[in-house]
DNA sequence: GGAAAATGATAGGACATCCGACCAACCGCG
DNA sequence: CGCGGTTGGTCGGATGTCCTATCATTTTCC
C-alpha cells in the first residue's frame, strides 16, 4: 500500500498552532481531526483485510451484532438502533449480506411491520474466518497496549456519553 | 435531532466481553468500534453545523488547507496527500467548491500536469464563518478539557505513526 | 371502534470515498 | 534525443452514509 498517501503528522492539526492567535480552541480542532484520521487509516485497513471474504467493515458490524442477539435474530430497526446508522443503511447492508448468503431475511410473525435478519450457516463460518483475521492484526492498534487501549477508549466514550442527557 | 439513534453505549463494544474466550483480543475490537462511532458522531455534527456555509467537512479541511499554505495555493497532489485521501476525491471537493465559488483552480505555468487551487475572498469569508461556528461548539469536544484532549491526541496519534514503522 | 399518531422498512437522490483505468506531461537513462 | 517509467489529474463504477418521502402496519386515544 505504498502509494497509498500518509504522512507521520497532519498538518490540519498544525492548524490549532498556527491559528493559535485566531481560533479559540486549537486543542479541539486538533483531536477532532486526528479523530478523522485514524478512522479513515482504520476502516481503510479492516475493508482492506475483510475484502478476501467479500465483505466490508460495514457488513461485518451487522455479522457481529447478529451473532450475539440471543434469539438468533434481530430486527432491521434494531440493528441501525445498536450500529447507529441510519434505518436505510441497514436496509442496503442486509440486501448485500442476503444477496451474499450470509444472512436470511425472515418477517416477523407477530409485527408484521418488523423484517428479521439472521445469521446463515456460511455467515457464521464467515463471521469466524473474519474475526481471526482481524485480531490477527489487532484490528490495527498493535501499536497501543491493553492499558493505553483502556484509556483511549475511556476517553472517546466521554465524547459519546456528552451527546445525551 | 432526537431521532437520530443513539446509544449510551455500544453493544459492539461488548463484543469484546461476550467473546472474552473466543478471540484473542477484546480490547482491540471495542476501541477500533468506539473510534467508528466517535468518528460517525462527530462527522455528521459537523456537517450539520456547516450545512448553512453551503459546505461539508470534508471541503472545509481544504479550505482549511488552502488558507495555511504560504503561496496560497496547493497543487490538488498535494492536498490528497495532506488530508490522506484518494486524488478522485479531491478533484470531487474541487469541484464542488469551484461551483460555490469558493475556490479558483489555475494551471501551474511550470509543471503544466498540475492543477493548483485557491481560496477566493467569498472563499475566506466562508472559512472565517465556519471556523466560527466549528469553535462555538468546540468540535463536538465540549465534555473533555484540555488536558484530556491532549492524552487522547497523542494516544492515536501513536496509532498513525505506527503505520510507518 | 375508528381516526390520528407513531413505528418499521424501503425507494430515490445527494455526497464522499475508494478502486481501476486512462490520458497528458515530466524525467531519467541509455 | 527519444523511449519508457513515473507522476498528476480526471472519468466511470462500486459502496456506504445521510436525507426526504412513501407505504404498510401498529399503537394511542378520543
Amino acid at each position: 500500500m505504498a502509494e497509498r498517501p500518509r504522512l507521520p503528522f497532519d498538518p490540519i492539526e498544525r492548524a490549532g498552532e498556527l491559528w493559535g492567535e485566531r481560533i479559540g480552541d486549537p486543542s479541539a480542532m486538533r483531536l477532532a481531526t486526528s479523530i478523522m484520521r485514524v478512522q479513515q487509516l482504520l476502516l481503510a485497513e479492516f475493508d482492506r483485510v475483510l475484502r478476501p471474504f467479500g465483505i466490508t467493515f460495514a457488513r461485518y458490524e451487522v455479522l457481529v451484532l447478529l451473532s450475539f442477539s440471543h434469539a438468533g435474530e434481530l430486527s432491521l430497526s434494531k440493528i441501525g438502533e445498536r450500529l447507529m446508522v441510519h434505518p436505510t443503511s441497514v436496509t442496503n447492508a442486509i440486501d448485500r449480506l442476503v444477496d451474499a448468503g450470509l444472512v436470511s431475511r425472515t418477517a416477523d410473525g407477530v409485527d408484521r411491520r418488523r423484517v428479521l435478519a439472521s445469521l446463515t450457516a456460511e455467515g457464521e463460518r464467515v463471521l469466524k474466518d473474519a474475526t481471526k483475521a482481524l485480531t490477527d492484526i489487532d484490528f490495527g492498534l498493535a501499536s497501543l497496549d491493553d492499558a493505553d487501549r483502556e484509556r483511549a477508549y475511556q476517553l472517546l466514550r466521554s465524547v459519546r456519553s456528552a451527546d445525551f442527557e
